[in-house]
DNA sequence: AATGAATGAGCCTTCATTCAT
DNA sequence: CATGAATGAAGGCTCATTCAT
């Protein structure tokens, strides 16, 4: 009977919907109750998945950053260049937040309301967070030293962009509009030129 | 009638326990109770000073909007060009987070917990946001102007500016750490640096 | 308007009502919801009026602590010696037990389902075993002394008789019958009578 | 067929641990959860085993009963007369007292959390009280009857020995404190010699 | 102004038990 | 014989706000 193949798959459900409620609404201001009511499950069953909310926080946190790791994966692995690589990371962006229910970024706006830096939640936002930064300075390595930059000088640009990055991304949550992701990666389409001027 | 200068004196103080209690906990997490416990009144008291919670938090991002200008001015205004303006606002920054209780920008935290972009808190953030933006920008027109930039293009260096500064303000929260604010502070000073030298 | 006399009486509903409740169900059975809807009061209200279930759980004691002062005062007040007050704890008890929903001591009870001996609810236990532990060795040391005991010896006769009372208490409660009040009230008259013919 | 001598192992196994867990936390305050959870076994094996959480109350009252009744044999079957056996009963619990996690009498804590009187647990507790106040009256009517005293008066002494044993016991836990069983004894020593020398 | 009692929906979590696999 | 998902009532407690005094 392999008609089901989401067998056991109520776990993965009610992260799915948690995922969506946690984002739109945010992590605190979202109750179990409406998780239940939406997985259509009882409140028993919940705990039978899930020792606690904060587990299924990081379970959403967790998906998340396997998320985003796909899609940054599907949207730049055809690319040739480092350079090319780096700027499909603000149009993906753009392209992300020109889409429904845009929020800004999950692993922010979790950090930002969860004040102790040493619990769960803020310790997976900053793995997905040191992931990202390491992705950007492992390019732009590639990118600048090819340029003529020490290591250190090309990673420094590195962290630069990641900073940009997510400087535009709040931005763009904060106005609700592209201009912070237009305006960084026209700052980072020169600082990767320049380099290669140099 | 300056007899009774502290008129309205405790609408400040309920202001000033709650500007702590929201940037420390987070608004969301801060109740009413806690606030009034500490300023030591009553339920009703706090509702004849202020409708709502909502409207003291208003008041308390108000009154942080202003402290940082404040701030800023007195820790710049000494200053002689622009881009020691600039370069100002990243080293205050850095002092600030060696400071006791760093909880990151008390704009963006409620900006990320606060998904109706419309309500009036979010209008706050945005019109401090604002504020801050053309503050870079209009520092940058003036220095890259003078450096043969266009002003629409030295606006955009301004823009880029801003980013970079949100971006390390965030991060410094996010990895509790000073290094994005450095690593920032030395992108922007290459920026304005390549600007003279062109 | 002195209509009302019990203005502002509705903390001591509250306790009565509870009272009644955590005797015959015991504390830890006993949940909040019964009580506020026997109050016929709102799950706010109930905590405008007591910090917690503890909080009105000590109330509960410290209102039996009185009561059962005021009972056993009235009760031997008449009498002239104390060998007669003695005894009359036990007839107390008897009668006592012979009214309907007894379920033993409400303080042996509490004891009894809480384990840390250092709560505040054990404190309160032990604070109201301890007076009554006293009022017993008072009582003999007044009636063996007379009889030429020491006032160790005194005390050491009282203490005695105390916990014959606690048994006899605790037995009366476990067998459902008034026969172990008889039989160490037996035992005790002849304690106190060994003691004059001596 | 002894070839498997552990059959059942797992329900004993389950026994032992609840044993611990309602003694030292009450029955009411310990849950199933926790019990499973350190047996290592699922939820649906304990009720293989036991149909309810009342049965494994049960089960543990009558180990308990059991175990008592073994630690007692062996520690008076060596003395020779009745008033030492009776004696060696208070020099027992003290000795109990003194070791790790005393929390009283299970019995006497179960029943105190146990209103209903006809329930099968408050039916267990009588049993086991029964065959303790058996045993100090059969002690006591052996003593005593060679004391000279007829032996409903034996057993009247019996009942009181029993008296305050409990009371001892009760007010050891209470006061978390050997002296209500020395004191206990001490009484309980006069009164045996006061027969010798009647 | 200031008080604090009153509201009732909501918070996260645990409870003992059943049952299909 | 063992598993663990499912149940839904109940646990104690907090929430922002209103209102009579």
């Amino acid at each position: 009977m392999p008609e089901n193949t989401t067998a056991g798959g109520k776990r993965e459900e009610i992260i799915e919907i948690a995922s969506r409620l946690f984002y739109e609404q945010g992590y605190g201001a979202t109750g179990i109750k409406q998780i239940i009511d939406e997985a259509a499950i009882a409140k028993g069953t919940f705990y039978t998945h899930f020792r606690s909310k904060e587990e299924l926080g990081l379970a959403w946190l967790r998906a998340r950053h396997a998320q985003w790791g796909g899609w940054f994966e599907e949207a730049t692995n055809h690319l040739k260049t480092s350079a090319q690589k780096i700027l499909k990371a603000f149009s993906f962006l753009e392209e992300w937040i020109s889409g429904a229910n845009f929020r800004g970024c999950a692993f922010i706006n979790t950090m930002a309301e969860t004040p102790d830096a040493d619990s769960s939640m803020r310790n997976e936002v900053a793995r997905h967070k040191t992931s990202l930064l390491e992705t950007f300075q492992d390019l732009a390595i590639d990118h600048f030293k090819a340029a003529g930059l020490t290591t250190a000088a090309a990673r420094q640009k590195g962290t630069a962009i990641y900073l940009l990055f997510e400087g535009s991304l709040v931005e763009a949550q904060n106005f609700n509009d592209t201009w912070p992701i237009q305006t960084a990666r026209k700052e980072v389409k020169a600082m990767l030129k320049a380099a290669n001027s140099t």
